[in-house]
RNA sequence: GGGCCUGUAGCUCAGUUGGCUAGAGCGCAUCCCUGAUAAGGAUGAGGUCGGUAGUUCAACUCUACCCAGGCCCA
């Protein structure tokens, strides 16, 4: 028999209940076996990083990807389960260098760039555990690790890779060295999560790296670019993007004096100072035009317009705007001295015009051929000698003085310029960022912290005219927050010119939103070439070997390849993971000529390795026939923000080099979780809120619930878990409110059925209205939801189950009631049948709540049930038990229903009290069917407590009418005269318009024939009728309060006073009692002549009015004292 | 600087091809109901539909400009 259930749910309590349930019975493992036959959906999860325990935000995707994998399960399909860790790259560098207490890449090497390693995979395993505990929380039911497993390998790495024995998600129990089985993890033999660090991860990615440079498309790239010197490693297009933040920096405003010309100068402006340097050239543009200026002593060259525009910096980056308002340059002058402009003259005139540079002195400015590591530059002048004036049309109005100084070997454009013009480039920085020989004192010192000094210098020099501080937007490093410089790198691209091809995949794919494609087809047409390689220490290890001797370079395409090809150290290198420092070690013959080739000592851009898991996740290396199957994935689910330039990205283009086809069909993105006020979630903030705390707050259900309502597409604020001041939204309430009235209707079935002894037996014939309508209304949920789940729409579903929900338990179970009373077969058997189809319809959504309910109801009673809702197929449509003219039927009960309550209302009449007659004309003669169905107006009637249902044919006999023309269809015809037409109607005769016929209105001499559907009325009724139109239904009710309809109110405020004491002397309801009781005349006889109704109602056996109060409770009924005594019998 | 998007009730959002009294949920207020009861239901507020101008008989809806906010790319 069915457990009694509690009157509210404990989410926490329910959820950690069935957690141990699926355990103990092992209910996934069944489920897989269950389906592994069936028909393949793919799912491909996104790598999530193992690098924190996860945030509320990381739970509204899992719990999205959880319900459709559980959707597709219950419709019988295989599928893949397979959760995956993203462990290789810089984050996971900079964390363990912090917990290693190491600052620098000199002490990491100092460290050991083995143990280093190690400590890396470490912290992976760590949060790699933490984050699947969360999940199995959340309800994501995944080919899960063992967290305890993952913490023993993890500890077996920590102590000298010592050997250990784990039992694998496959079964399979291994002993061996921790390494060796952590390089296997996610395997096909291991089964469970994937981890990019993996062997078949890596190897894969080598594939495709090759089969990149079999087309040409791979390179070794010397161009100037963002640096981060603390990290010690360029940074690619992404990265960059990742970090740019508003700063302020001092910006110069310098003098270089004109040769040939006495005290004129260009006046040009940097906000990096320690790039002045190493200048080369001074850039203007020809188009615009430029002044000459005295100020004091000197003449500047300007241009006019940034001379003049008062200047104003609108900075926008990563949801942060500021403005902030700058004087106008010869405002800054006249801070100085006298400004007198001169001439005004166009730039060109200025090309070709040479100049004294700041740093003229140092020796980098005179070595010919410049300072450049990659090859001579400048045709073999210096720096010094090749001052000039050249032309850069790109110069803009807008910021500095439109005379830019140029540095080729410190900016990216400088360097383009730098090549066009054949300058010399002047490269000061190493890889930490630190000036090199020959800059003077600069030298030794890092490039961010030098401004002061070359300002000093300025200065001492008389060639500093003003300088401020300039707030603009800044590229920093996104993990160290390191501002970034830009140096000329020695890294390695691939060359996007065949992003045709990528392209060309991108409208196969189906985009929810739609907007996604136009956002990744927009970064694949603006993206450079893909910078790969990192000098760093964890990460893939780059398949590129250089000759020592000709520095041709060759990529390796598989382990096996390397094994063929190497002629030094595979033996070192045997038994290890593809990582550093032990693949450095192998060296292979250059094919070339012959020459030892040693790996470049770079690791892999990150994306590389979540881009190559549609293919090493799916064995496309080791099992093609598998791959066939799983490939392309079916569903991708990830935050949209973000990934089009990272993993959407990486995989598109990868997929499209190795397959040719997009690798997922369909792509949903959700969008981003904020707090409840509506702002962005950051740790540092404080507002960020970690999922253990809101799992135990709320319960994993509801938050489920919160996500799976939200529109995919839109910001999700989640609510304070311990709301204070403007507490903001609050949508747990909401959503734990709308599971409890399912969870009330639950709990009411279970205390009746337990109460009578129902229990599910042999089909009775469901004949009874209400219950053929609410089974066709549950076939209405049952196919919207399937509709939702198939169409990616799953808020709709919780749209759709918030609509049932509301119908079931506020007329079906309201409307029902009496009958569970009597005992009636076959309103339990109704009921059953919705409560666990819903169960089984929310089921993936809802699995906590869902098992709770079919346990309790299904497994309770019927021993050869499946063992979990889970297991249960997803149900479907039944079409014969939809009735749509019941539906019809029974929403137009129900909206006359509210209609006639609504009235109620205005006549402050409370419903205890009856009322007279209530008057409808039907808007249609549909409606007008149904009021006549006596069955009906009684269930309207009854729930408004009304007497009489009267239906009219014309209003205009009871109530005040006043028409007006609709507009909508009338005005295509009318124009101008509408207003006319109006006016005309508001003064006809209302006779005359209602009649049925068409109506002529004449205005300004023109005729008009409205047809009835083009008048609408308005109504004015008498004091004791209250009347209403909507939407063409008319209602009006008679509020005339008549002796009896006063006393049958009496009577029914008598019944609930002693029901009230029924329940406060914890009576049981079918006790039966005895009542005495002494009240006014006027009350006394109201109960004496609805006695057999009231005894009736209160299981009274007799109703006695006493000679006095007698010692009864005082009560209060209608204004008046009455004393109530009950006794049981 | 270039491109895209948004601005509707206290909050979060709907508003189809321009046309009737601009909607929903939450919050708030008032009321009702009471054998689901530390539940349930109904009603309400007057929102210059960001601003200005234009097109039109008619504009939240179309056009232009402006203001504010967001996203992407430089």
């Amino acid at each position: 028999m069915y457990r009694p259930v509690a009157k509210v749910p404990d989410f926490p309590v329910i959820e950690r209940e069935m957690l141990r349930f699926w355990e103990e019975n092992r209910i996934f493992d069944k489920l897989r076996e269950q389906n592994a036959r069936g028909p393949r959906w793919s799912f491909l999860d996104g790598p999530i990083t193992a690098n924190n325990p996860m945030g509320v935000h990381h739970a509204w995707g899992r719990s999205l990807k959880d319900m459709y994998q559980r959707y597709h399960a219950m419709n019988g399909q295989a599928e893949r389960y397979q959760n995956g860790f993203d462990c290789q790259g810089l984050w996971v560098e900079v964390e363990v260098e912090k917990s290693l207490g190491l600052q620098t890449k000199r002490e990491i090497r100092d460290y050991g760039i083995e143990k280093f390693v190690r400590a890396c995979k470490e912290r992976v395993l760590t949060y790699a555990a933490r984050q699947t505990e969360q999940s199995i929380r959340l309800g994501y039911w995944c080919d899960w690790d063992d967290p305890a497993v993952l913490l023993a390998l993890r500890d077996g790495l920590a102590d000298g890779d010592r050997v250990v024995t784990v039992k694998l998600p496959s079964g399979l129990t291994e002993t061996a060295r921790a390494s060796e089985i952590v390089r296997k993890l996610g395997s096909a033999e291991y089964g469970g999560s994937y981890f990019t660090f993996s062997d078949e991860n890596n190897y894969t990615i080598w594939g495709f790296l090759k089969k990149c440079h079999e087309q040409g498309f791979i390179y070794r790239g010397h161009d100037v670019m963002p640096w981060c010197g603390r990290c010690g490693t360029g940074l690619s297009q992404m990265e960059v993007a990742e970090g740019r933040r508003i700063t302020q920096h001092t910006s110069v405003f310098v003098r270089f004096p004109i040769k040939g010309e006495d005290k004129t100068a260009l006046l040009v402006w940097t906000t990096t100072p320690w790039t002045l340097a190493s200048n080369v050239a001074v850039a203007v543009n020809p188009e615009m035009t430029y002044l000459k200026v005295r100020h004091g002593d000197w003449i500047y060259y300007v241009a006019k317009a940034n001379f003049e525009r008062d200047r104003v910096q609108e900075l926008q980056v990563e949801g942060k705007h500021e403005s902030h308002k700058l004087p106008s340059i010869r405002t800054i002058l006249k801070g100085s001295g006298t400004v007198e402009v001169l001439q005004e003259l166009p730039g060109r005139k200025l090309l070709g015009l040479t100049y004294t540079g700041p740093f003229d002195d140092l020796p980098a400015q005179n070595v010919p051929g410049g300072v450049f590591p990659y090859g001579q530059t400048g045709a073999g002048k210096s720096a010094a000698e090749s001052h000039r004036v050249i032309a850069w049309k790109e110069i803009s109005e807008a910021e500095g003085t439109g005379l830019v100084h140029i540095a080729p070997g410190c900016g990216a454009e400088d360097q383009e310029l730098g090549r066009e013009n054949n300058l010399p480039f002047i490269a000061p920085l190493d890889e930490s960022s630190v000036f090199q020989e020959g800059f003077g004192s600069l030298t030794g010192r890092n490039a961010n912290e030098v401004s002061d000094e070359v300002i000093a210098a300025l200065k001492a020099k008389g060639l500093l005219v003003a300088r401020e501080k300039y707030p603009h937007v800044y590229p920093h490093c996104w993990r160290c927050k390191s501002e970034l410089v830009f140096r000329p790198v020695d890294e390695w691209f691939i060359r996007m010119d065949w992003r045709d091809r990528i392209e060309r995949t991108v409208p196969t794919i189906r985009w929810i939103p739609p907007e996604g494609e136009a956002r990744e087809l927009d970064w694949l047409h603006n993206m450079r070439d893909w910078m790969i390689s990192k000098k760093r220490f964890w990460g893939l290890a780059l398949p590129i070997w250089v000759c020592n001797e000709c520095e041709h370079f060759t990529v390796i395409g598989s382990r096996e390849e390397l094994k063929e090809r190497a002629v030094e150290g595979w033996d070192t290198f045997e038994g290890n993971s593809p990582h550093r420092p032990y693949i450095d070690a192998v060296k292979i013959r250059c094919e070339k000529c012959g020459g030892l080739s040693t790996r470049v000592a770079d690791v892999g851009n990150p994306w590389l390795d979540a881009g190559i898991v549609p293919f090493s996740t799916m064995r496309y290396s080791t099992d093609r026939a598998y791959w066939e199957k799983w490939f392309p994935a079916d569903l991708v689910l990830e935050s949209f923000p973000g990934q089009f330039r990272n993993w959407f990205y990486s995989m598109l283009a990868m997929s499209a080099m190795i397959d040719g086809r997009a690798p997922f069909k369909s792509l949903l993105g959700h969008a981003l979780v904020r707090d409840a006020r509506g702002e962005e979630m950051h740790k540092s903030k404080g507002n960020s809120i970690a999922f253990d705390e809101a799992a135990e707050a709320l319960g994993a259900e509801v938050m489920r619930y919160i996500y799976a309502e939200q529109k995919t597409a839109q910001n999700l604020n989640f609510p304070d878990l311990h709301p204070t001041g403007n507490v903001g939204q609050t949508i747990d309430g909401e959503a734990r409110r709308k599971l409890l009235t399912f969870w009330n209707c639950y709990s009411f079935f279970v205390s009746n059925a337990r109460s009578d002894g129902w229990k599910p037996g042999v089909p009775v014939p469901v004949t009874n209205q209400l219950d053929r309508w609410v089974l066709s209304r549950l076939q209405r949920l049952v196919d919207a939801a399937r509709n939702a789940f198939d169409n990616y729409e799953h808020y709709k579903l919780i749209e759709a189950f918030q609509l049932f929900d509301d119908e079931f338990s506020n007329w079906y179970l309201r409307r029902s009631r009496r009958r569970f009373w009597a005992n009636e077969a076959d309103a339990y058997q109704t009921i059953y049948a919705v409560l666990t189809t819903v169960t089984r319809v929310m089921a993936p959504a809802l699995p906590f709540l869902a098992e709770e309910v079919y346990q309790n109801l299904v497994c309770s009673v019927d021993p050869s049930a499946p063992a979990s809702v889970h297991l249960t197929r997803y149900p479907q449509v039944d079409a014969s038990l939809i009735d749509e003219a019941l539906e019809q039927s029974i929403d137009t009960v129900i909206r006359i229903k509210n209609l006639a309550l609504s009235l109620r209302t205005q006549s402050k009449t409370k419903i205890r009290t009856p009322l007279g007659t209530l008057y409808v004309r039907p808007r249609d003669a549909a409606d007008r069917r149904v009021l006549e169905n006596p069955e009906y107006a009684a269930q309207i009637l009854e729930e408004a407590n009304i007497k009489r249902l009267v239906l009219i044919e014309d209003e205009t006999t009871l109530v005040k009418v006043i028409f007006k023309p609709d507009a909508k269809k009338l005005g295509p015809r009318a124009g101008k005269y509408l207003k006319a037409i109006a006016q005309a109607l508001s003064q006809a005769d209302p006779k005359a318009v209602s009649k049925g016929g068409p109506y002529t209105v004449q205005v300004d001499g023109e005729s008009f024939e409205l047809a009835p559907d083009e008048i609408l009325p308005s109504y004015e009724g008498p004091e004791n009728l209250k009347c209403m139109l909507e939407q063409g239904t008319f209602l009006a009710l008679d509020t005339t309060l008549t002796p009896e309809l006063a006393q049958e109110g009496l009577a029914r405020d008598f019944n609930r006073l002693v029901q009230d004491q029924r329940k406060a002397m914890n009576l049981n309801i079918s006790d039966r009692i005895v009542v005495s009781y002494f009240a006014s005349p006027r009350i006394t006889e109201a109960i004496a002549a609805h006695e057999a109704y009231l005894r009736h109602e209160l299981l009274a056996e007799r109703l006695e009015s006493s000679a006095s109060q007698n010692g009864g409770a005082k009560l209060s009924l209608s204004g008046e004292d009455v004393f109530v005594t009950i006794s049981r019998v």
